[in-house]
DNA sequence: TTTAGTACCTTGTGTTGCAAAGTACCACAA
DNA sequence: TTGTGGTACTTTGCAACACAAGGTACTAAA
């Protein structure tokens, strides 16, 4: 079935997402709309009711800091940045991630070898 | 600091237990003080409150059974065993691991190219 | 002034991981 | 037979999280 497909992929994608906020921002500042298009696009899809309160997560701890900016059309857009910390959260993610890569890589090949 | 750390990698577990332990399952049957110890040995440590839950849902969805073994010490074993059911869940969740794999390299590249 | 498009925000729900405490079986020793 | 330590399985209560759904507000064009 698709949807438990989707399902396996939704439960993968907890505890991700807000490493991927932070490797989209340490690139550059970007407003929530345009996260979700980045995201959309390297195939991690997440809807708005989501997205919205990590940032603000994010932004409590000080992980990112915004800034309002006009919208060549439309309304205002609030730009998020990376902050030093976040900058630091996100190396301390980078080897996190790094770790549970070789984790399952492990476990995998530990069933290779039976 | 190490606890900030640590809430970084317990975050990112979360949603990839399940194919955790379907992984150690596909290779052989396994109790559940034997699966903890498994997941430690390549540096996902969990808890029992956390294990057992899982395997009781994963049992429920028709991914593993289980059988009554005796123990050479102590109180009798509950050893899980992948069913075909289980093992078809295990090959979407390989194809949507190696998707999350590559979305975040994906990302991480976009941010090397800058 | 109404409609369509863009953007941000909030509420309620179900799931999940975890800490902590509890139950039960076994073997060995006092 | 009573107690102690080790092993194993289970349950309860809590906090965090992702999501669906609905809501607010600004802009420009019809």
């Amino acid at each position: 079935m698709e949807s438990s497909n989707d399902n396996v992929r939704a439960q993968m994608r907890k505890g991700v997402l807000e490493y991927c906020i932070l490797c989209i921002l340490s690139q550059k500042e970007a407003y929530a709309s345009s996260i979700l298009e980045e995201l959309k696009a390297v195939g991690m899809l997440v809807v708005e009711g989501t997205l919205y309160p990590l940032l603000i997560r994010q932004k409590n701890q000080g992980l990112l800091n915004y800034r309002w900016e006009e919208s060549p059309q439309g309304p205002p857009r609030k730009y998020y940045v990376i902050t030093d910390k976040g900058r630091a959260q996100l190396e301390d993610m980078d080897a996190a991630w790094q770790e549970m890569v070789q984790s399952i890589a492990t476990l995998k090949n530990s069933h290779e070898n039976l």
